[in-house]
RNA sequence: GCGCCUGUAGCUCAGCCGGAUAGAGCAUCUGCCUUCUAAGCAGAGGGCCAGGGGUUCGAGUCCCUUCAGGCGCGCCA
């Protein structure tokens, strides 16, 4: 990564601890201990390119203005040697460092010798992470929500991955419990109705009424005919399940890759149902005491761990809850050896969130290891009006139709653009607009113009040749430093992204790189100047290059070389 | 009723551990292509940071409270 920013910053903190301690051997400050002060870029650049609050922190102890201080430590203050050029003090006390050409050169030479690898980090260097996302039931089509929950999980599983973190991505099949029950008696009502006629039974008021369920009966009866038809219910219903689920998690997949997110794992429920975890994890709690019966259900007591009240974990059918099968799922999760478990949910699960934790500290886990990320709700629009129903099908919009009706980029790109935890809308017409108004194609124009400018000079016989840090020095316009300063900051912002669980933090960086970009394009040319400077503007252009190529390859979005 | 989340420009949103004159994009208006992609750039207008208290050198940011919107409170998942 550029290490030059954190460099920078650790000289920083050296000058200015320095030079306190020799104000105060020369008596021009009390001899107190200094308290922590921070570094900071300014929100006005024209105030330098770092600051920090050092004297207005130390007011108290110094008993002195901190403009007064800042005065003071500033005659101390020796920047021979470092990566900064100019020191100011400004009202009402922040010291201001000015980076030298020095530190320009050095992010650009960083990046190319990088390249590919630039912004990846060992942040996160030998703990394993698993992302849990979209994990939609299995019992019907995707909808929009999982398409935003899959956009971010995927992404925030790149993130972490460039953190450094061994990271894993699972998907968890409700296979098993009450909807899949719920499944089979729709399916059965269907399959019976395909065969004898519609009025033949009623449809039940509570079934799954989407077409899908008629299209998996009409496709099992083409197989198996009237086969079933006088068959035990039990056994019925298993054949049609039997039938119709594989097909839906086929479906799922299909769709998931088409978006292209590949999981390590499809973690089916059953198998926990399968291989005893659930009763395990029951037993477990029963063992330490935890659980309770009443009214025939076996009840486990969530209002002392964390919940707003206690839970069924067998219902007084036999059966276990959906809570029951999570916790011996999560349980499953870290016997595993997770270090932590991100978990994207929507946010009608965040009555879940805290009696999850609370489980999983109470079966002798850390619940601070569980993280949830939770999506609020996607508004489909078309421009000022919203999208309730496909026009095709008449049914809500689901992940196939959206994909069908907008590029995987756009989807990925805006389901990225805001922070999981606020309501957002996506405009239809945008998503396809190929017009500045789309941010996914300004990002992506400004890698194209990159390549074009390479793609101009090699067709005069002119290639990119190696520079050396005196050559590089001469990035010094405003716009060559605010691009290099930026490029500067991608691996902190990828570990920034990966600690806050926020992706939609690259594509915000994205689109700021692709607007210095654009501005140092109409500033500065490269083409056509003299052989030293072209050069050094080519080695900037490949650091931009590697840099915005590097952050879309995050959000698996592509990165053209022409439009 | 209780709990969680949200409220910043006409619209969609940034604002990092509390810092300097609150920022972008879109929309509106004005300029810029005989030179590397105008899907671009430059400039202008647009704000009681939902309201009210408090904490302090300093609050969009932290605390309390009111209001508005979303969601949750099943032997559903």
């Amino acid at each position: 990564m550029s290490k030059m920013v954190i460099e920078a910053e650790k000289q920083l903190y050296e000058i200015i601890l320095n030079a306190m301690g020799a104000a105060v051997a020369e008596g021009e400050l009390a001899s107190q201990p200094i308290p922590a002060f921070g570094v900071e870029v300014p929100a006005d650049r024209s105030h330098g390119d770092l600051s920090t609050n050092a004297a207005m922190v130390s007011a108290k102890v110094f008993r002195l203005p901190p403009i007064k201080i800042a005065e003071i430590i500033n005659r101390y203050i020796i920047i021979d040697g470092t990566l900064f050029d100019k020191v100011e003090v400004a009202r009402p006390g922040f010291i201001n460092f000015t980076l030298s050409s020095d530190f320009y050169a050095g992010v650009v030479a960083d990046i190319l010798e990088q390249a590919e690898k630039y912004g990846r980090s060992d942040f996160g260097k030998g703990k394993k992470v698993m992302v849990e996302f979209v994990s939609a039931n299995p019992t019907g089509p995707m909808h929009m929500g999982n398409a935003r929950g899959g956009a971010l999980g995927d992404c925030l599983a790149s993130v972490l991955d460039a953190a450094g973190y061994d990271v894993w991505r699972e998907f968890y099949i409700n296979d098993a419990g009450n909807q899949i029950e719920k499944f089979g008696m729709s399916l059965e009502a269907r399959y019976i109705q395909h065969l004898k006629g519609e009025d033949a039974i009623e449809f039940p008021e509570d079934a799954y009424h989407g077409d899908d369920i008629r299209e998996h009966a009409a496709g099992f009866a083409a197989i198996y005919k009237d086969k079933y038809l006088e068959a035990d219910q039990v056994e019925r219903r298993a054949a049609l399940v039997k039938y119709a689920l594989p097909i839906n998690i086929e479906r799922m997949q299909r769709d998931l890759e088409k978006y292209r997110i590949k999981y390590d794992r499809w973690f089916y429920e059953s198998s926990l149902h399968e291989n005893g975890d659930i009763d395990d994890t029951i037993k477990l709690l029963t063992e330490r005491g935890m659980t309770y019966e009443k009214e025939g259900a076996l009840w486990y007591k969530a209002s002392e761990y964390g919940g707003e009240k206690d839970e069924v974990l067998i219902r007084a059918n036999g059966n276990p809850t959906y809570f029951a099968a999570d916790i011996a799922y999560h349980r499953n999760k870290f016997n595993r050896g997770f270090d932590t478990c991100i978990n994207v949910w929507g946010a009608d699960h965040h009555g879940h969130v805290a009696r999850m934790k609370g489980a999983m500290d109470a079966i002798g886990l850390d619940g601070s290891k569980l993280k949830i990320v939770l999506i609020q709700l996607v508004r489909l629009m078309r421009g000022n009006e919203i999208v309730r129903m496909s026009k095709r099908s008449g049914k809500a919009i689901q992940l196939s139709d959206l994909l069908d009706e907008v590029p995987v980029d756009a989807a990925r790109f805006f389901f990225n653009q805001r922070e999981a935890n606020t309501q957002m809308d996506f405009d239809l017409e945008l998503a396809v607009e190929q017009s500045s108004q789309n941010p996914v194609y300004y990002v992506q124009y400004a890698h194209a113009r990159i390549c074009s400018i390479f793609r101009n000079l090699e067709g005069e016989g002119i290639n990119p040749r190696g520079c050396t840090k005196a050559e590089l020095s001469l990035l010094t316009l405003p716009d060559e430093k605010e691009l290099i300063r930026h490029l500067a900051g991608f691996t902190v912002e990828i570990i920034e992204s990966a600690k806050a669980s926020d992706p939609a933090r690259i594509t915000r960086y994205c689109l700021e790189l692709a607007s210095l970009f654009h501005k140092f394009y109409n500033s500065c040319r490269v083409k056509g100047e003299d052989e030293p400077l072209m050069q050094v503007r080519l080695a900037l252009c490949s650091a931009a290059r590697h840099t915005l190529k590097n952050a879309l390859v995050l959000l698996k979005i592509d990165a053209p070389e022409s439009m």
